[in-house]
DNA sequence: ATTGTGACCCTTC
DNA sequence: TGAAGGGCCACAA
């Protein structure tokens, strides 16, 4: 990693390149934005996220399907909420594999 | 320079 | 399923 800034840039451009209904791991996004490997710093650069950001940050959850918040915690609440509104399953705070983008089905 | 810390991931058992 | 262990990489102290 040279740059950091070309590094969000890369990542901001692929998950804005998200359809909604569908979700992406952190490795994923990272692997997408040509950056393979980069999953934490994936999750540093959402975590960084300022509170007005337009982008989708919600589509992003962890390789298994959890969400990767805490239950009940206010981040947890709004990202279910916010991927249920675009027809997301999550079922006890996990999203079904058949909503990933690569298992996107043809 | 070293260490601890993550909105992480994968293999094994 | 779920826990454990190791790998990963930037960043702050």
């Amino acid at each position: 990693m040279t740059n950091m800034a070309q590094f969000k840039f890369a990542i901001y451009q692929q998950l804005r390149a998200l359809p909604g209904g569908r979700v992406v791991a952190y490795g994923q996004l990272a692997a997408l934005a040509g950056y393979p490997g980069y999953a934490r710093q994936v999750g540093a650069t959402l975590r960084n996220l300022p509170t007005d950001s337009d982008l989708p940050w919600h589509r992003v959850v962890r390789a298994d399907g959890t969400l990767p918040f805490a239950w009940g915690s206010e981040e947890f609440n709004e990202q279910q909420t916010r991927l249920k509104h675009e027809g997301v399953n999550v079922q006890n705070g996990k999203v079904n594999r058949q909503h990933f983008l690569t298992n996107a089905v043809i």
